[in-house]
DNA sequence: TGATTTTATTGGAACGTTCCAATTATGAAA
DNA sequence: TTTCATAATTGGAACGTTCCAATAAAATCA
């Protein structure tokens, strides 16, 4: 039986050394590009690769020198757009780097998360970007240094564990927004969604409490509302908040989707959102942007984080003794239409 | 100079087997669990590798027998959150599978598309689902076939490229939404958006075509337009169409975000959408919902169309031998408030 | 020209695994 | 017991590459 050309038989540098006439080391030196090589040769080599369909076999490389140009990305949370962008983000710059990116979505399953993340590493990725599952524990992690293995984990900071982390500004973002609410002259503010065993929840709710404080307002504790972080968990938060004898008149959400569940919830208690109460959202996904009245946010840039954590990997990868760092990346106010202040705006000019 | 355990060099099998007294061909067998071994001596080497904290080298297993369990995704837009959905479903089947998947995102750029893929097949990638980029050629393609690689092209048909397909029924679901507009009375509808040298626009126009023509309705070819599929195509061809002397009273859009730039236009216009003009698009983004008014659309089921294209992979990969497959996904009508059908009801009772 | 440096090329031993054929241990049948 | 069959185990040759030391060819210098 003859073996057609490039069937099944991958082909290999042997064959192209073999075709071209010269050894297999020659046809490894074109292609690292390392030793000296003269240009006809290396051309003439190239073309027999070319004409032979060969294709580079990293895995065999890697093999000898381990360096594999491959990095892992651990996602919790794939179908929140967030976390879309974030990737796009990482993959960019992986891309521009030569290297090429396995993904994995856990949907919040920390049992898948170990399972992608030990395949990751057998399959010889050199690094992983880690967004942690929701009850995601440090010693989790540990193999990571005993391994050697480069981890960053991003977005959502995992306290006790000391590696490179790259998250939002929660605190400070959430702090400003709160702020905003506080000079359009509310008083009873309510913090709703999340759950508050969530790292993400604490920094946010943190700065919504170091704003009120410093401003002197009291905070009720009856106004701060745990939720599933989802439009469900928002619409129900909410009506729970307005059932109250003593409602708020201003509202801070967990982030984009709880606060479009609120509005929703509002809406659906005869309230005009912007005008009868604010609603305050965080991450400006692009929902935040065309939900009606248009949601009052806090942006803070996912695909930059996304290469931000890539860069500061590759880093790491390629200077495995560097300490751990850390990026926190910058969350400015985006100003629409749910809190009111346009409308006070007017207001205040006619 | 001594080696402290686990620091840099990877153990490996011959380590295992040393450690635990027996020789790396048992190593090898309870790795595999292909041949008989006593269930003593696997125990025995089990826990010296979790001792030592061995990590399986799959790239030297792959170098000998050649299964990798490595496929690649490739997406043209991965900000698309249809496309981050449709991911969510391919990584979905491929994990339970025991794969693991290269990802990366094309952002329609051909080259890019052309080095990724190249790239994943370096690294041993043992098929790829491919959504194409703008202009992509089949031919561009046709390594697959000479290589042996399982490619499945998804999304977006390839005319041309005999190979496996997985895509929405967009003729289907465009007319039965256009349908939806002429039995709610209208007359004059336009097609708008997405660019003509789009497979997808070509379908979707088709259905939109084949709908007014079983229903007796002319097609002004003033009332087809192009724009990019963005929101601001949408509006700036929305914009375009209400220029016009005659105006449509209804608009069948390309997908969801231009038909969400067009509502857009038409506000801009002091149009009540709804009311005083329809608006349908397509695809059922998480954004047709949260628009005002909430956009009818057509249903495509993203995520179960990735797992469609994953289980058609997988099979291709192996069987090799398969005849190229196809899987056309449904696509039902989500009557929502755009259209007016509501409204009309409402009219009609009272 | 011959001696010397520089530039190109090359075999062969790794790398961590699997697989085959060969060997040894075990248990059942005689 | 001895004899077989069967179950466990094993060494060594692959797999496709890189790297090192060694060699061959070409260029430079006296």
């Amino acid at each position: 039986m003859p073996q057609p050309q490039g069937s099944k038989g991958k082909v290999t540098i042997i064959e192209i050394a073999d075709a071209a006439g010269v050894s297999k080391s020659t046809v490894s030196l074109v292609l690292t590009g390392r030793g000296a090589v003269k240009p006809e040769t290396r051309q003439h080599v190239l073309q027999t690769m070319d004409r032979l369909g060969y294709v580079y076999n990293r895995g065999a490389a890697n093999l000898r020198n381990a360096q594999s140009r491959i990095v892992g990305l651990v996602l919790n949370d794939l179908s929140n757009p967030f976390f879309a962008e974030f990737a796009i983000g990482v993959e960019k710059v992986l891309q521009m780097a030569g290297y090429v990116a396995f993904m994995a979505n856990t949907a919040e399953s920390v049992v898948r998360q170990e399972q992608v993340m030990r395949m990751m590493r057998e399959h010889g990725a050199g690094g992983i970007i880690l967004c942690p599952a929701l009850d995601t524990r440090p010693e989790h992690l540990d193999w990571a240094k005993a391994a050697g293995t480069a981890l960053l984990v991003a977005i959502r900071r995992l306290p006790g564990a000391d590696m490179s982390i790259v998250v939002p500004e929660n605190l400070l973002g959430a702090s400003r927004v709160t702020r905003h609410l506080i000079n359009l002259g509310h008083e009873r503010i309510a913090f709703l969604g999340g759950m508050h065993s969530m790292v993400v929840r604490q920094e946010r709710h943190g700065g919504f409490l170091s704003a009120m404080e410093a401003s002197g307002r009291s905070v009720d504790p009856a106004l701060n509302l745990e939720s599933m972080p989802t439009r469900d968990g928002g619409f129900s938060a909410m009506s729970a908040v307005l059932s109250l004898a003593d409602r708020p008149t201003a509202v801070v959400c967990y982030n984009d989707v709880t606060a479009i569940g609120a509005m929703l919830a509002a809406a659906r208690h005869g309230l005009v959102v912007g005008r009868d109460i604010a609603i305050v959202g965080f991450d400006d996904t692009s929902e935040a942007r065309h939900v009606s009245p248009a949601l009052t946010t806090v942006a803070v840039d996912p695909v930059g984080l996304g290469e931000r954590a890539a860069a500061l990997l590759l880093k790491q990868i390629n200077d495995p003794a560097a300490e751990p760092e850390s990026f926190i990346g910058p969350a400015h106010l985006v100003i629409r239409e749910s809190c009111g202040a346009y409308q006070r705006a007017l207001a205040a000019a006619g």
